[in-house]
DNA sequence: ATATAATTTTAGATTGGCCTAAAAATTATT
DNA sequence: AATAATTTTTAGGCCAATCTAAAATTATAT
């Protein structure tokens, strides 16, 4: 059984391994947890120990199938209970993935089970993002950060990330929902500025706020 | 803010202080949480410097109207997390209080608000237990073990004891309910046994098993 | 190739929650 | 009232998770 803070590590350790072929840093690891790197280093030496991740000194870890398998397991209890907070209580959003964070840590397959039925086997959760079955399988569609467009682009709105809330509060105000059209207008190079089209709003959205939506790539 | 820690040795003094007017005494404390009573002495000074409970070194603790107040408030969420439990994700009755040992550590007033109302404002648990509000106000019933009751009471089940799920298991088979009607048909003195009637069924009770059952007074 | 900079690990300390063993205080028994 | 038994507290230590400061290693720049 995985302690709170082992389960936190290892999320944060796969989320920084999605998508890069490379190694998480213990310095990247640290600015995640919001630890300082030594610490960072006990931690990485016990899930070690537990053949959860792999870990070479001074060059970072990877996850091990075991380990990926238990923080797919954890996504998947945090995206059921986002989607519970928003479909069955009224949340916004914005307001969930924090208490998301707290309710992921909750022990009980058969718990997670019933919620997954109460809601109808949703695939994704508010944000877009898809949710592992039960066996901890996640099918991810091939997607890219709208800051990585090219004018002319035409392409639907799969998910936006989900930690900051205010910036998922300006996303809603500007409808960037997972589902909708989305079309490249005008780029600026100099600060890599776009403007683009959702659904027939015409929209101007910095770099900081494009990274933020994923598209189908 | 409570650590899970401190808010289970809370809602274990507040549990032990219910009814009597003694104090909690250092040993029974320690017996209810699983710990050696070094471990609770510790606790107990913790408790006390937050003002949750005032205590007399040697004679035990009581708890302070503020400690009252948050145990209050954790029940509150333990009792409407079982009632979700069991109204929309389809738990027995004996399947609930571990999981919502979990749940109520969840901190997050805004969720446990709109839990409340996404149940309707249920006022009992599913073992017949008040809920207390969002004020952490609770109306206790009069209610009294039915191993104590007397050769010709009638009355009405309230509640039954939550926490051993074996006996919730028998006592769904019995029938025995809270709103049911119940009547004692007999009692043996020597080993406190009794024949009483459930609605229309007759059963023989150990008084084990009675004691857990409360009835009107 | 060497010096400098950055990163990572190790060493040693702290805090919360727990333990055992010993000391102190209270309660019960003669 | 003195002694014995019980309860409670204190003393000292352990483990998990964190920290700072120092040492070791790797990466970068001259
Ligand atoms: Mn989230
Ligand atoms: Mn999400
Ligand atoms: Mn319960
Ligand atoms: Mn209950």
């Amino acid at each position: 059984m995985l302690s709170l803070t082992e389960e936190n590590y290892l999320k944060a350790i796969y989320h920084l391994s999605e998508g890069g072929a490379k190694s998480v840093l213990t310095n990247d690891l640290a600015e995640a947890m919001c630890t300082k790197a030594a610490s960072t280093t006990d931690m990485i030496k016990k899930l070690s120990a537990k053949a959860l991740i792999s870990y070479e000194k001074y060059y970072g870890v990877n996850v091990s199938a075991k380990g990926k398998q238990a923080a797919l397991l954890i996504i998947r209890k945090h995206r059921l209970w986002e989607t519970f907070l928003v479909q069955k209580l009224n949340f916004t959003w914005d307001e969930v993935h924090e208490v998301a964070e707290q309710l992921e840590h909750i022990h009980s397959v058969h718990l997670i089970d019933k919620l997954e039925e109460f809601l109808g086997f949703p695939t994704v959760d508010p944000h877009g993002d898809a949710i592992p079955d039960r066996k901890g399988n996640i099918k991810l569609l091939p997607q890219v950060g709208a800051d990585q467009l090219k004018v002319g682009y035409q392409g639907t709105i799969i998910a936006v990330k989900d930690s900051d809330s205010n910036l998922l509060k300006y996303l809603d105000k500007i409808g960037a929902k997972p589902g909708k059209k989305l079309k490249v207008l005008a780029r600026e190079e100099y600060d890599e500025s776009m403007e683009i089209m959702i659904d027939d709003n015409k929209v101007f959205l910095s770099k900081d706020v494009s990274k933020n939506i994923l598209v189908t790539a």
